[in-house]
DNA sequence: CTTCATTATGTGCATAGCGCACGCAAATTG
DNA sequence: CAATTTGCGTGCGCTATGCACATAATGAAG
């Protein structure tokens, strides 16, 4: 009984992770974990290399060539840390701007697949979800790995980040 | 509103692929659609390089080099086609078996997200996660690929590909 | 305040997974 | 039976990534 739920929850998840990645490929060029370094980067907290690798659960060459990418494309910038060693990443403008179309692009794939609901059916849907995560009790880097692609403005009475870490500058 | 469901149904989303990869690449020592593949194969049905290729979602080459390495590892078998230049592919005995394998940590990854809820919080998440799937409404071609990590086994009633083409051999 | 371990970044090199362009054989169509 | 289509495979390249290593800054210990 559970197997099945979990099966056409599986369905789900795969369906719209599919939906996703194929509306950030049209918005980036790249695949992977960019899009996800993006709006992580966004959230403007300026984290270091290392912070980013642990929360997009990369290696750390495989970040920092993540981040030249993101760079040679002028969507991000080395700025410096609080050591000399440490160097905080930030978005330029047209990095912003694409990060916002990532997320608008996101909701927009995911939504499509909410309009047959009723607006009841649709609360308890939210209800249910909102549970799962909180039953998840992620430690906060973990919370940042969940969140990686979350667009932080639409999530209310998040279970995850928005009521967590002081979303001021360090983290 | 439904602003906020989508994004939390994003999140449990990314978690549920993230664990599953994770699962995946465990047990099987490939990534992308290699997995997708065995299972995809394993129907039975015996599919073609082409029909595999729509399936997955890749290009032609790309699907020939994957099933190169899934013969190469012993799990895949080519066979004659009802073409003399089609073919035909099949499990081997050790690739049912890693299949077997796939299927059963893909459910373990997601039945403890469900853990928290209630039997009626179950029964009443199945429902409407069944109500997303017949709303997707999908080609048949769309639908082996929505359910190509899927066990058809524990799909009872399944919205997808269950109550489809036959499932004897071809389609 | 020198020495050693730790932290943080970056580089050379290699690999996996995939796509494009192409070639070729078999089938289909006219 | 020529022309097109279908189906498979190969040469080549690229992207995303990891491992091993190098290097600079920090911190801790004597």
């Amino acid at each position: 009984m559970t197997n099945r739920t979990a099966n056409l929850l599986g369905v789900v998840a795969l369906a719209i992770t599919d939906r996703i990645e194929n509306t950030a490929r049209e918005i980036l060029s790249h695949t992977g974990e960019t899009p996800a370094a993006l709006v992580v980067i966004g959230y403007g907290f300026g984290p270091s290399n290392d912070r980013l690798r642990h929360i997009l659960g990369l290696s750390h060459p495989g970040a920092v060539r993540l981040v030249d990418r993101l760079v040679a494309d002028g969507l991000v910038e080395r700025r410096k840390g609080r050591d000399k060693r440490a160097i905080a990443l930030y978005l330029t403008k047209r990095g912003k701007a694409v990060r916002e179309k990532l997320l608008k692009g996101r909701l927009a794939a995911i939504r499509p697949l909410l309009a047959s609901l009723s607006t009841a059916e649709e609360e308890t849907f939210a209800a249910i979800l909102h549970k799962i995560l909180t039953s998840m009790d992620p430690t906060d880097m973990e919370r940042r790995t969940l969140c990686r692609l979350c667009d932080d403005r639409v999530c209310s009475n998040c279970p995850i980040p928005a009521d967590k870490p002081s979303r001021g500058e360090q983290y």
